[in-house]
DNA sequence: TGGCCAAGTCAACACCTGTTGACCTAGGCT
DNA sequence: AGCCTAGGTCAACAGGTGTTGACTTGGCCA
């Protein structure tokens, strides 16, 4: 039996999305990718076209920030830590787009889309200046998930989930709706 | 008139730094910096030994912290966030090592070793449970790291100085000296 | 002056990379 | 049955990589 297009198409994506990850854009070779995904090199191509175009496909990513508005105000911050850990965890997208985004500016003009369109459309309506809200926000959390999940700080990695949300929460609230300390 | 051997030594370690900041482990190679240090590639080798123990020497780092328990108390977060711009734009090192470390496992084990024993050492006597705030510490800070030198996320890169201080010396300072609030 | 050694040059190696094009083959269609 | 095409295989390409070894050259010392 042979599969059909779509599935090997599948495969190639899901066995890219964990290279990249683990790997970063440079290190993950399509050689390898088609091995995983039991497949040719020659595959990839017809598939996807070339490295970046794989790259795009695989690395297709929107971080589904739920409405703030909607949620009790006290409980934002740690709502919003919950929701990225989630984020990190569910998926190796979001780390094949940090290890790529650091040595390939295709993934990092794709990080600045989510963390700053992303974040300051979701943090607008919560207090003024969105944009450098959403920009403190996104210096926090990932912050969090290169040290947790990329580099593995022993402290950080090891640190159970209620931990990071407890502090980490009362960060993220401030950032969101705190005065601006300097005005004034 | 030609050069002495420790003067293209330095000039190829300065070149090193550079392109490892500038391009990451693997996309800095040994012909570009040895064409930036104006000398031929073989002399890198014989300088070094090989592309690795380069590295190591390019990326020698220290975050040379200063004695926190003689600080003023509530001064410690803004003057730690402070401490922590000037090292990363004093210099190349800090993005050589962060852009490498995502994707070596050499340059991971510095970061690791820096921002867990170094700022745990630095952090011990402020409160309890030194390492999990020297992790806590090393989440925003090296956040903050990624997002305006790395990344270059718009809304982080523009802040200005005294804006950062303000926004995140608060922070800094809980992680440092809060107490625990998970407990009771 | 002649010799010696550090400093620099050059060409090549073995290997790996993305990418291409020619080829084969299973299996549903008429 | 026989064809046609989507799916798969294979070998090769051009270029770039770290690394090596043999060679040349400049300048100091005896």
């Amino acid at each position: 039996m042979r599969r059909s297009g779509d599935q090997t198409k599948a495969a190639i994506l899901t066995a890219a999305r964990e290279r990249f990850a683990a790997d970063g854009y440079e290190r993950a070779t399509i050689r390898a990718i088609a091995a995983d995904a039991a497949t040719d090199p020659a595959l990839v191509m017809r598939h996807f076209g070339n490295k970046e175009k794989l790259f795009a496909a695989a690395a297709d990513f929107d971080l589904h920030l739920p409405d703030l508005s909607t949620l009790p105000t006290e409980e934002l911050g740690t709502t919003l830590v919950d929701h990225f850990l989630r984020r990190w965890e569910e998926d190796d997208t979001l780390q094949a787009l940090l290890r790529a985004a650091v040595t390939n500016e295709a993934a990092a003009d794709r990080m600045r889309e989510i963390f700053t369109s992303q974040l300051a459309t979701a943090a607008a309506g919560l207090a003024d200046q969105a944009e450098l809200r959403a920009g403190l926000v996104a210096s926090q959390t990932l912050g969090l998930g290169l040290c947790r999940y990329v580099l593995i700080l022993g402290p950080v990695a090891e640190m159970p989930r209620a931990t990071v949300l407890a502090w980490l929460g009362p960060t993220v609230q401030r950032y969101l709706t705190a005065a601006d300390p300097l005005a004034g």
